[in-house]
DNA sequence: CCCCCTTTGAAGGAA
DNA sequence: TTCCTTCAAAGGGGG
C-alpha cells in the first residue's frame, strides 16, 4: 500500500515540475516546512512547492492526505518517467540517490498480515533490530507498556539534504581511491570536493534534495524532525566545546574567521 | 554492543 | 533575526 502512495506521489511530481528556474541556482531550496526565506548564497527563495500541487490536479493537497493517503486508488508507476528524471533532466545520477532507492523514502508493504508485507525502510524500529519475544506481560504496569509502546514506534528518517545525497553518490568513489574506509576521514573529502564544485553541479543535488524533502512532506504531512530528537544518544555536550587550539570543522573555522562560509576556504582546516 | 568521529544542510527552538 | 542544537549516512575505531 505505502508503494502505491510513492508512486502517487511521484507522478504528482512528474506531473508538476519545479517552478521555472528551479535547479538553474545550486543555492539551497527553500525550507518546505518552514520559515527561513533567504538561502545561504543570498538568492532569493523560490516560492513554497506546495503551490504547484494545487489545482488542477486531482491529487489531494498534503493536508487531504494526511492518514488517509492509504486508501488512495493505486497507481501504475511509471518508471519511464523515473528513470528520465533521475538520469536525464537530473544529470547523471545514479539510481541510488533516487527516491525509490532512497532507504527514507523507499517504502514497502506494510500492510499487516499481508503475504508481501515488507518493511518500510525508512520506518525503523528504534533498535533497528528485531523485536524479542515477549515475556510474560503480567508483569509490566499500564504505564510501562505505553512507555514501550512509545519507544517502539517505528521512526521516520530525515530525508536527506543535498550534501548527503551527494555523500551517498561518491563514497564508494573516494573509497576506490583512497583506500580509506573510516567513514570520518572520507567525509572531510567529500566535503572539500562539496566545495570545489560548480554551483552547476551542486544544483543537481539541491534539486534532487529540494524533491525528497517534497515527497516526505507527502508521505509523511505530520512528521517533524523534532519527532527524531533524543532518539540518539549524543555525546556529552563539554566534547561540543570548541577548544582554541583545535581549528574544529572548516563550517565552524569559517564562521571563526568570518569567511564566507560558500566560497572562502578555511586554511586552518584544511 | 554502542557511541564517536566527520562532513553539510534542514529544521526548530531560544534569545 | 540570529544563534544554537539535533539529525540525516557511513563504517572503522575504541571503550
Amino acid at each position: 500500500m505505502y508503494k502505491e502512495t510513492v508512486y502517487s506521489a511521484f507522478n504528482l511530481l512528474m506531473h508538476y515540475p519545479p517552478p521555472a528556474g528551479a535547479g538553474q541556482h545550486p543555492s539551497p531550496q527553500p525550507p518546505l516546512h518552514s520559515k527561513a526565506s533567504q538561502s545561504p548564497h543570498g538568492v532569493p527563495q523560490l516560492s513554497p512547492l506546495y503551490e504547484h500541487f494545487s489545482s488542477p490536479h486531482p491529487t489531494p493537497a498534503p493536508a487531504d492526505i494526511s492518514q488517509k493517503q492509504v486508501h488512495r486508488p493505486l497507481q501504475t508507476p511509471d518508471l519511464s518517467g523515473f528513470y528520465s528524471l533521475t538520469s536525464g533532466s537530473m544529470g547523471q545520477l545514479p539510481h541510488t540517490v533516487s527516491w525509490f532507492t532512497h532507504p527514507s523514502l523507499m517504502l514497502g508493504s506494510s500492510v499487516p498480515g499481508h503475504p508481501a508485507a515488507i518493511p518500510h525502510p525508512a520506518i525503523v524500529p528504534p533498535s533497528g533490530k528485531q523485536e524479542l519475544q515477549p515475556y510474560d506481560r503480567s508483569l509490566k504496569t499500564q504505564a510501562e507498556s505505553k512507555a514501550e509502546k512509545e519507544a517502539k514506534k517505528p521512526t521516520i528518517k530525515k530525508p536527506l539534504n543535498a550534501f548527503m545525497l551527494y555523500m551517498k553518490e561518491m563514497r564508494a568513489k573516494v573509497i576506490a581511491e583512497c583506500t580509506l574506509k573510516e567513514s570520518a576521514a572520507i567525509n572531510q573529502i567529500l566535503g572539500r570536493r562539496w566545495h570545489a564544485l560548480s554551483r552547476e553541479e551542486q544544483a543537481k543535488y539541491y534539486e534532487l534534495a529540494r524533491k525528497e524533502r517534497q515527497l516526505h512532506m507527502q508521505l509523511y504531512p505530520g512528521w517533524s524532525a523534532r519527532d527524531n530528537y533524543g532518539k540518539k544518544k549524543r555525546r556529552s555536550r563539554e566534547k561540543h566545546q570548541e577548544s582554541t587550539t583545535d581549528p574544529g570543522s572548516p563550517k565552524k573555522c569559517r564562521a571563526r574567521f568570518g569567511l564566507n562560509q560558500q566560497t572562502d576556504w578555511c586554511g586552518p582546516c584544511r
